[in-house]
RNA sequence: GCCACCGUAGCUCAGUUGGCAGAGCAGAGGUUUUGUAAACCUCAGGUCGCAGGUUCGAGUCCUGUUGGUGGCUCCA
């Protein structure tokens, strides 16, 4: 007898080899009906494999997240099962869960797939789930698995074998379909009631653009249908939220196929808009000791030689501007860090100067691939609320959590509630892909991760995701559609110093190599407005938002009384209009709520005679007569407490 | 850059097997003077992304190209 062990607590006495299912069943026949797989001392396995010693377990249903990858696994394999039966003879890679759903990755050979086809493969994958086809795992020794897949001529299979040990390698079967795979699965297809295929896309084999390009089919199933119908309103309510979409409604930016893609054109309401973010971060950056600088939009082709950029960037990037007579090159700026070494450089620096903080909103220009451009959050031009610190080493981890600091007032003060703080490290294997010494990015490594641990900042760590002059602490946002973005961005750099020969005088007389933090709270400007739009879905907090109040008379009578209320409201820095169209109230307010303005002022007969005001607050009812001092002082009490 | 899909009026979209290019909103003119999410009438608006081709005839079929979308790769 073995002691297992459940989530609860209690501990139940029962023969070597019971299966998960086995105590499921003992618990409720409710409960082993939902039964995907089960977790034994933390290791997920199938819930119908024996457990033979004492252990942990806790038993995974659709509530849990490995429950859910489970299917999603056994989904892919239910998928490869449909394919092989329209297309015999295709070689199979790879077909992993995912956050939302699955993929396999399908080597089609001669056959032409379509979208279209999707739609028979799902109705196939109905039919075999079913047939509640039991996943049976088997044992294979490497060599029998080599032959199976030399039988098949599926050089993907045999190539991931080449990774696996003998002894670790096992097989499962569904139905007609059998498949190298570690597992674990469900219990059989017939957990899967309701699929969808999403999409259908190119995938290099293993992620490199130099293998072939094998068909993803990308899907998802639920357990019930009610989850997949929900979950595809779900994803339509995420696609309102889509910047590109509401940047159009609330005319912020715009496109032009002649400007050029990747380009973006700010409308008014957007370069207002994003002139307040500036001016938010400007106000937070004086506070912090930063001096505002300004620098040109080209430079010399020789900074970026200097800087190594061009060695890494030069060849896939825009290509210099050559000048008619002289034959001088100059680069579209990438970036604005070496424009403020120069300015560094401009006149001798002593210690006592230090930190030396240059800041500026400065646009550049990188040439992006066409098929990554995506609305305001992938652009070839855009602006960067950047700054550079220069200072001592032993001013750097402070510096660094005062950099932490600003971007978490900024987050918090746009509610952006989840984001990811990932710490991008070097891959020492790849050293041939970053520049500077060891004993460099040694230094700067441990810093970040030093000044994020005594910051309390729960990170994760990513090695081999640092850029190529040092490591970097990135914030990261989730879009509409549950995309990751890079926001705010700080990073170390002994690297710049060194080949701008950046110096200050210390207190000993002697010249100092200062030591460099890149940052940028927002990252760009377009991709934060981007980002800001689809978290918020349009409803911008008050401080921030174009028109804060409309004023909607009834009737035309009321148009001057109307004007006057605008007078007091501008007074006291309200942003507002008149909506003095020729129209019916009912639709001056739906425009205005969906231009999402927060407030709308009603003024007819009532109003004037009282000399009052109706107020009605965006996504809410009327809110009932008040005089326009008592509504002035809310507005205000509201931005003061947004920005606190 | 690669794979797949899409491109019709300012916007959102309809347009059968190839047979006279449509609607709603927005715009203009008029009527109406309006009470908490769309008043009414009239008008105007298009080289169907662009260039070729097939055809008696192309928004529709084919080729190329350009832009967008979903992925992959990349991301200073």
């Amino acid at each position: 007898m073995i002691d297992i062990t459940l989530p609860d607590g209690s501990i139940k006495q029962v023969e070597k080899g019971t299966t998960a299912m086995d105590i499921a069943m003992g618990i409720s026949e409710g409960l082993a009906r939902n039964v995907l797989a089960a977790k034994v001392n933390d290791e997920v396995i199938d819930a119908n494999r024996g457990i033979d010693s004492n252990a942990t377990l806790q038993l995974l249903t659709w509530r849990d997240t490995e429950g859910k990858s489970t299917m999603w696994h056994s989904s892919a394999h239910l998928m490869a099962e449909a394919l092989e039966f329209y297309y015999p003879g295709i070689k199979l890679a790879i077909g992993p869960p995912v956050k939302n759903g699955f993929y396999y990755d399908v080597d089609f050979m001669d056959y032409q797939i379509h979208e279209s086809d999707l739609v028979k493969i799902e109705q196939k994958m109905k039919e075999l789930a079913k047939q509640k086809n039991a996943y049976v795992r088997k044992d294979m020794s490497k060599s029998d698995a080599v032959a199976y897949f030399k039988n098949l001529e599926d050089p993907y299979k045999l190539e991931l074998l080449e990774d696996l040990e003998d002894g670790t390698i096992t097989f499962y079967t569904q139905g007609e379909f059998t498949d190298l795979c570690r597992g674990p699965h469900i219990p059989h297809t017939g957990f899967i009631k309701a699929i969808k295929l999403t999409a259908i896309a190119g995938a290099y084999w293993r992620g490199d653009e130099k293998n072939k390009q094998l068909t993803r089919i990308y899907g998802i199933t639920f357990p019930k249908n009610a989850e997949l119908t929900e979950y595809l309103e779900k994803v339509e309510l995420a696609k309102a939220r889509d910047h590109r979409k509401l940047g159009k409604e609330l005319d912020l930016f715009a496109f032009s196929q002649r400007v050029g893609q990747g380009l973006p054109l700010w409308l008014p309401k957007g370069a207002e808009l994003r002139e307040r973010l500036e001016n938010f971060l400007k106000r937070a950056q004086k506070i912090g000791g930063y001096d505002q600088v300004i620098t040109p939009h080209i430079g010399s082709k020789e900074l970026y030689v200097c800087s190594g950029h061009y060695a890494k960037y030069g060849e896939d990037s825009f290509q210099p501007i050559g000048t008619p007579h002289e034959g001088e090159e100059f680069l579209l700026k990438p970036m604005n860090c070496p424009h403020h070494c120069e300015i560094f450089k401009t006149r001798p620096r002593s210690y006592k100067d230090l930190p030396i903080r240059f800041a500026e909103f400065g646009t550049v220009y990188r040439y992006e691939q066409s098929g990554e451009l995506h609305g305001l959050t992938r652009v070839r031009g855009f602006t960067q609320d950047d700054a550079h610190i220069f200072c001592t080493q032993d001013q750097v981890k402070d510096e660094f959590k005062k950099v932490i600091d600003l971007v978490l007032y900024i987050f918090k003060t746009l509610k952006f509630e989840n984001f990811k703080a990932q710490v991008s490290l070097r891959d020492k294997d790849t050293p041939d892909k970053y520049i500077g010494s060891d004993a460099n990015w040694d230094k700067a490594e441990r810093a970040i991760i030093e000044a994020a641990d005594e910051k309390n900042l729960p990170t994760i760590v990513e090695t081999g995701e640092a850029a190529f002059y040092g490591p970097k602490l990135d914030f990261m946002v989730e879009d509409a559609l549950g995309r990751e973005w890079q926001l705010g961005t700080i990073q170390v750099d002994y690297n710049l110093p060194e080949r701008f020969e950046l110096e200050y005088t210390g207190s000993d007389n002697q010249k100092h190599r200062p030591v460099m933090i890149h940052r940028a709270p927002f990252g760009s400007m377009e991709r934060f407005v981007a980002v800001l739009l689809e978290h918020c879905g349009g409803d911008f907090p008050l401080w921030l938002t174009g028109d804060q109040v409309a004023i909607l008379p009834i009737s035309e009578k009321y148009n001057d009384y109307c004007e006057k209320l605008l007078q007091l409201l501008n007074n006291s820095d309200i942003r507002g209009f008149v909506d003095d169209r020729n129209e019916k109230v009912g639709k001056k307010i739906r425009e205005s709520e969906l231009k999402k303005i927060p407030f709308m002022l009603i003024i007819g007969e009532k109003e004037v005679e009282n000399n009052a005001i109706s107020v009605r607050q965006r996504g809410m009812d009327d809110l009932g007569q008040m005089d326009v001092d008592s509504f002035i002082q809310l507005l205000n009490k509201a931005v003061e407490d947004e920005l606190a």
